[in-house]
DNA sequence: TATGAATGAGAGTTCATTCAT
DNA sequence: TATGAATGAACTCTCATTCAT
């Protein structure tokens, strides 16, 4: 009994994501009140003993739904941003990566938000806010910071306010997203890193980066 | 039937808002779905009964909450933001408005939106969402296209995605209150103010305007 | 809102009553582990709703039931032993007072006894056990050395095992009853009294007490 | 077909032990009602399937389980009982035997003590009471009559009272051995031999007999 | 006008058991 | 021989709502 750790079967990693797709989708439809474990089988097309079965219950499922997801969103954006260097085009690429990103996984980040907003623990606590939306901000406020240290941004901006406005304009999309699925992403991204270019790039650098 | 409203006892209108505000301080104390009308009829020192007997149900409260809240927010907003001329004054008005009624009102604008994120009416659809909070970023959207127009602000900007992101900055605030109640907004408000006054000021124009 | 205990209403005392009438009976005839609320609320004629509804949940129907046996086991018992002044007259007294008080009460007395026996808090532990029923045994055991340190009893008994021995005689008649109700619980007392008092009694003294 | 019992492999009997001697601690340790077949899995190490193919359900092991223990304490206490000769020296080995078989076997017998209250078939009856409980005090009864009638034992006691009373008193031990696990069992049993001893004998026998 | 009482649906979870592999 | 997977019933409890008083 090496590690501890039970290994999956290949037949319950298959369960498992087909249980935490239906959570997805349940979620970003009916939202976090009504997504009962009941609805959530009912889409996956099982019953609610199969997800207690493979999940210890309805905080153990909604936890891993959350790693899937913070996992698959780093994965994919961290490679756009680091492959910049220019504090200007870094902010441009964080932006773009989170709304690319978001085209194709709509639901997955709805799903998220409405999990960390809505979330309790047994003491009332919401049990995601503190560990990874927080933190999301948490890096790009840092993010902000150095680049503002070292002249590649102008000093004159908070960079807790700056990081809150940027979060709160990616993390509103999901939500507008569902009522205009017909929204154009890419246009987005352009426009909100113009935004935060005129924002914070120094006073006499109004040259336009690309897009 | 004149009218055809049936007009309300002086007892009757209090004790309405009894339990509003008892509603108002269970949903942003506990969030939307733990706020059940045991919960709320606890905090408002009377039972189930009487909750069910001055509303006809836990929409019907709901709706009576955000209406007063909207209408509330409203009256305070609306002539501080009338009372200035240039699209960039009234902007800074509006966000610095925004962020002082926030101030005193902090339980109030959680828990509409808390409502408006989470209520569902019996299809599964938000019964809020296209009624105001699409509205306020319309009326929004139409005041930066007004002044873009007529060039006050600059051309090369979607006042749409602007308005969004203006809008989104404001909404993330009572959430972030809640969990950083020292939060200074006056602070906040002007740094707001500043950041989308630089992403919607003409080229030329670089003066600061008032806090 | 003098006091903080709200008082009960008439009704409401009487279907707690009825439910814990119908719970005993059930534990008494099924086992505790049997006794579910729908069970107990099918014997009642309501409802498990109608159970939560005047109880805060099953421990709490099961504390009131508790408390309400050992008050009238009490309430009968305590007159009884202590009108008696000699320690053999009172240890007789005791013993036929419990059986006779068992002769009414047997699915009271065996309903506590499955609670007391089963019943466990959240942490595994046995919430009744050390409360009364190892109470019941200690004030028998100060009775026997009370009147073994002057004299009543003999000298040569330990009366921690000696009041093991009689609540254990005791505690063992509700489960023997339930498979034969035709039991003479007065013969069954007078041969208890006698068995005890001959295994108390100083040496000389072998005159029989009476029954 | 000879024999129509399936004999069973070494594995297997060593398969059917281990599990078995899981359900004894688990019981012991957490009582009848939470002794679930996952909790009695997970103490041996395996999973729910194994013990559903070893054993017919829980019904068939926890037969099986007071099978082994009823011939495990009758093979450990019969030659001890049956070396006596006289009455007394009988009714003593009986309860020294008992108690010294408890030593070393506390939590079987209390396993079977709650399987034996709380067990129910199909129809809500007790499957174990009548066969082995009942048996246990019936052939102690049956002794106490045949000595009595020979005048080994005091003629004015009824023999089914005296032996409840002793197996009341032996079968009480084990649960107090749960709380008081430092108890000193050898002193204990000197005591309740003596305690009977003295209810028991003829009236002019007051001298001692050896522990 | 107000409220205690009741109701039944649905919540999350655990359960013993069966089955395919 | 063994086990992971599934199942569906039953569990305790909370919910929004209705009703008689």
């Amino acid at each position: 009994m090496a590690g501890g750790l039970k290994e999956r079967t290949f037949i319950e990693t298959q369960r498992r994501a087909q249980i935490v797709a239906a959570a997805i989708d349940t979620i970003a439809e009916l939202g976090y009140a009504q997504a009962s474990l009941s609805r959530i089988a009912a889409r996956a097309g099982t019953s609610k003993g199969v997800i207690c079965y493979h999940f210890a219950g309805k905080d153990d499922l909604f936890k891993a739904l959350v790693a899937g997801v913070v996992a698959e969103a780093e994965a994919y954006m961290r490679p756009l941003i680091s492959a910049e260097s220019t504090g200007r085009a870094m902010l441009r690429a964080y932006l773009q990566a989170n709304l690319a990103f978001m085209r194709d996984h709509r639901n997955h980040l709805m799903a998220v938000a409405e999990i960390a907003r809505n979330a309790r623990d047994a003491d009332g606590n919401p049990p995601f806010d503190a560990s990874f939306v927080r933190s999301a901000a948490g890096v790009l406020q840092q993010l902000l910071a150095h680049f503002q240290a070292n002249g590649q941004f102008r000093a004159d901006f908070d960079p807790m306010v700056m990081a809150c406005a940027i979060r709160a304009a990616i993390d509103s999309v999901p939500a507008r997203l569902a009522r205009e699925p017909e929204l154009d992403l890419t246009h987005y991204g352009q426009e909100l890193a113009d935004l935060f270019d005129r924002a914070t790039r120094p006073a006499g650098d109004d040259h336009d980066a690309d897009g």
